[in-house]
DNA sequence: CAACTGACTGCCG
DNA sequence: CCGGCAGCCAGTT
């Protein structure tokens, strides 16, 4: 299995009405540190094709709560709030209210 | 093969 | 709270 599948498959593990960030989807894919490859890895499923819809790349963004997508930030956004997640007028996320922490045994 | 480029993060001032 | 900066690493040029 690629590194890809194996962060694809974690991102599926995001709950709906929550949020994880790239570096979390890292560690829990079993990638410490490796932030920026899931940030790649999304940015990728565009690109080849078609898992896009399966994957609900929207519920990722970044350590401070902040949306990184440099694509379709808007996009992300209305889906975000599509799933009753608040988002502000600076398009952050509370985390203290949405972040998904995964379930520590999945390390 | 050497540079460059990000959907990132933690640390420091 | 904000900007700067060094690690990070797969794809592109």
């Amino acid at each position: 299995m690629s590194l890809y599948q194996q962060i694809y498959d974690t991102v599926r593990r995001i709950p709906y009405g929550r949020v994880s960030s790239y570096g979390r989807v890292a560690l829990l894919a079993g990638l410490p540190g490796h932030a920026r490859m899931v940030g790649y890895a999304l940015h990728a499923l565009g690109s080849h094709g078609d898992d896009v819809g399966e994957v609900p790349w929207w519920r990722v963004v970044n350590a401070t709560g902040y949306i990184s997508n440099a694509y379709q930030p808007e996009l992300q956004r209305a889906l975000l709030e599509a799933e009753d997640i608040v988002v502000d007028h600076r398009e952050r996320v509370d985390l203290r209210r949405f972040l998904w922490e995964g379930d520590e045994s999945m390390l």
